[in-house]
DNA sequence: GTTAGCCAACCCAACGGTAGGTAGAATTAT
DNA sequence: ATAATTCTACCTACCGTTGGGTTGGCTAAC
């Protein structure tokens, strides 16, 4: 496999065609979704002919694949990171909540397509190789989540509602976020971080239950 | 409009097909997606010929919006009967969760296909009617929110930002709930009011940062 | 004189939808 | 009571279009 296609800069004279390819494709699978984008949608999006298209991949399932493995693997790559380093449970919390928000704020035609329109039936073939980043992302999550209820410093919740709770709360942002828009993703990643790790009940109100009272 | 076409019962000899035709649909396209799911497959699942279809329903369109302005009709009526209810904000918004999760888990294809394949694509002229029902849900679900950001008994958050949040984390169960699984919705649900009411860190745990020490 | 990059023309399966019909139950007219 | 009509709930056969993908090239640069 060669070199990711939706990093940044690239060798000197590299494909631009091809690069410019999967940009397009991942936009209009955004705005339009998979199925609804047909190679003639985006060869008119590249100016050129529809055919040309194959000479720089063999199907349009390749397209959707590459775009869904290309978001999983920087969210896999940034988690691994943060889950390596030494830092208490709470704080990989907050850094991999905000590195969450920051990638799919800066790519997010590459998210909203991986989150929406990778799905079995899209996929074919390919679903089981991207699955298997994703359930990676989630183990990972997940091993913070109850790395800090073992060290008390994280309540003791079921770790996979919790975990859910986390990638639904930061994964729906593709369905409302406006990149040019007023929020930042710092602002979003910052107000989430206090509502993830305090709760919305200001601190002095009501009478809190005890943890685990509701087990009765 | 007639009667829900999603409601459990109905008149004595009502029409069976249309009912199930409706039912069907939502499943197929919750498992193949709207695009993916052919109106032969919708047939053959019915054991009835294709054309038969258009007896009931004038474009493949209909069912999608029949569909998506079900499961946002509950949402509203429900959301409407919580927020019209004489309780306190915090308890309205358990209410509201509660409710949600509830009537996700109970009509799962519904939700599904209109969270998933409900997209101005896919719904031409009808997009409008339904976004409207959709945006009262959250209209409603934000007035609570910033009913006990007033009363001091919610902490001084990004309204939308929350309640992006609580959407997020609710929405997001069509993803990986199983019908069938170990959760029920009230687990779910008791999980996530102790997880957005009162966060995830613990008690004594760590120096918490006042709510408005971020500001600076 | 090879090859990277692209194109015009075509293939054909599958799609949503339509035309027009029919058996039998229900309703109305005589 | 029965004959005529209408309606329900489907059917077979087909249409025009669009889809992903292929074939067989052309051309400019090295």
């Amino acid at each position: 496999m060669e070199p990711h296609l939706f990093s940044p800069a690239r060798n000197p004279s590299d494909n631009v065609t091809k690069r410019e390819l999967y940009r397009v494709a991942a936009r209009l699978f955004k705005e339009k979704g998979y199925r609804a984008t047909s190679m003639q949608d985006i060869a008119n999006a590249l100016g050129i002919q529809k055919a040309s298209i194959y000479y720089y991949i063999r199907t349009k399932q390749d397209l959707l694949t590459a775009i869904a493995r290309a978001a999983m693997e920087m969210l896999v790559a940034e988690g691994e990171r943060i889950a390596a380093a030494p830092l208490p449970p709470e704080e990989k919390l907050r850094e991999l909540l905000r590195s969450h928000v920051r990638l799919i704020c800066s790519n997010l035609d590459l998210f909203t397509v991986s989150l929406r329109e990778f799905t079995p039936v899209n996929a074919g073939d390919h679903w089981r190789e991207v699955v298997a980043l994703r359930d990676r992302y989630e183990a990972l999550l997940r091993a913070i989540l109850r790395e800090g209820m073992e060290k008390g410093v994280l309540r003791r919740l079921d770790e996979k509602l919790v975990g859910f709770a986390f990638l639904g709360m930061v994964n729906w942002t593709i369905r409302w976020v406006d990149p040019a828009g007023e929020k930042s993703p710092e602002e979003i990643a910052a107000a989430w971080e206090d509502l993830f790790l305090h709760g919305v009940r200001a601190e002095g109100g009501g009478a809190a239950v005890p943890p685990n009272a509701r087990n009765g």
